[in-house]
DNA sequence: AAGATCCGCAACCGCACAGTG
DNA sequence: TCACTGTGCGGTTGCGGATCT
């Protein structure tokens, strides 16, 4: 990775250059140059426009704020436990939580965020950075710290999932489809772990997110206790059949879930999760879980191949890492 | 009512990365 | 291969409004 030297650095504060809160005049000088000439070039575009800004925050403006399609205002709960399962998951990659949040920027997520979530988990005694509880913590309900090992797992088997997705991707590219692989769309390519294409049959959504649904609410909604959230929340129980919902003052977004049948939605995605990991990691005992796939992901996915295990088979003096 | 403190958010800064010549 | 540019990302800052004393 080469380092820019600081002289090169494009941020160098440039005399004459004005600084500090956008003017309303501003903001319609860079609408309406954009409108009609699109962006480009950011770094020409506030001479050609008429503004004494630099680049660099004409843009920030402009996808922070002006850009048309950005959703202003309070996060939903829905908004919200996305933020959180994909916090569990990207850390604080802010650009890439904002891709699954339709019409939210990257910089509203973060200080949402800083502002607001972490300081909630860290109320219902939950570490933000790890989303696990914390050891120190003794308030929070028997058994969410389970569910935190549970979800920590999760995250992990997600990220290697999408990892050997990609890799699919660049595989399949220069292989040709085994169509003999019916039965085990999982296998190992010059000690890579791929995913044949034709024949892989994934659960309906095998999208953590909407999987996540059911656990992480739960182990966000406990009953009687107050989550300070300014709507209401709801939970299921466990991987989940039954839904129950806990209302501290608000009725809506269970409202609204229901209507959109979301709720039946995730429960199935839920039971297509459930089966899909009875299917790959409980046949046999693991005794003959196709050898490729399992020493593919042994080797090259050890602490989630730990994980995973541990995920369906806890114990209470585990080794794993989560 | 006034000053102090807190809080949320827009904007900035420095760095990293991809692309290009 | 290297130097350089443009753009994007994540962390931090500081302003202004809200709340507290």
């Amino acid at each position: 990775m080469r380092r820019r030297s600081s002289l090169t650095n494009g941020n160098k504060k440039v005399a004459g250059l004005k600084r500090g809160p956008w003017t309303a005049e501003e903001d319609e000088i860079l609408t309406v140059y954009i409108q009609k000439h699109g962006h480009g070039n950011w770094r020409a575009l506030p001479e050609k426009a008429g503004l004494q800004r630099c680049g660099k925050s004409c843009r920030l403006r402009w996808i922070n704020y002006l850009r048309p399609d950005i959703k202003r205002g309070k996060f939903s709960l829905h908004e919200e436990q996305t933020i959180i399962q994909l916090h569990a998951l990207l850390g604080n990659r802010w650009s890439a939580m904002a891709a699954h949040l339709p019409k939210r920027t990257d910089n509203e997520i973060k200080n949402h965020w800083n502002t607001h979530l972490k300081k909630r988990l860290i109320k219902l005694g939950i570490d933000p950075m790890t989303h696990k509880p914390r050891v120190d913590a003794s308030t929070y309900p028997s058994g969410s710290a389970k569910k935190g090992s549970n979800l920590s797992h999760m995250a992990q088997w997600e990220s290697a999932r999408l990892e050997a997705e990609a890799r699919l991707v660049r595989d399949s590219k220069q292989t040709i489809p085994n169509t003999n692989m019916n039965t085990n769309p999982i296998h190992t390519k010059n000690n890579h772990l791929t995913l044949d294409p034709s024949c892989i049959s994934r659960p309906r959504c095998l999208d953590v997110l909407k999987a996540w649904q059911g656990v992480v609410a739960g182990m966000f909604a406990f009953p009687g206790q107050d989550l300070e959230s300014p709507t209401s929340t709801l939970s299921f129980s466990g991987i989940g059949h039954t839904a129950t919902s806990y209302t501290d003052g608000g009725f809506d977004e269970l409202k609204c879930v229901e209507e959109s049948n979301q709720l039946q939605e995730i429960e199935e995605t839920i039971s297509d999760i459930d089966a899909w990991f009875e299917d790959t990691f409980r046949t046999e005992n693991y005794e003959n879980v196709d050898v490729g796939f399992s020493n593919a992901l042994t080797s090259e996915f050890p602490m989630v191949c730990d994980g995973v295990l541990d995920f369906l088979n806890p114990s209470p003096y585990s080794s794993s890492v989560f």
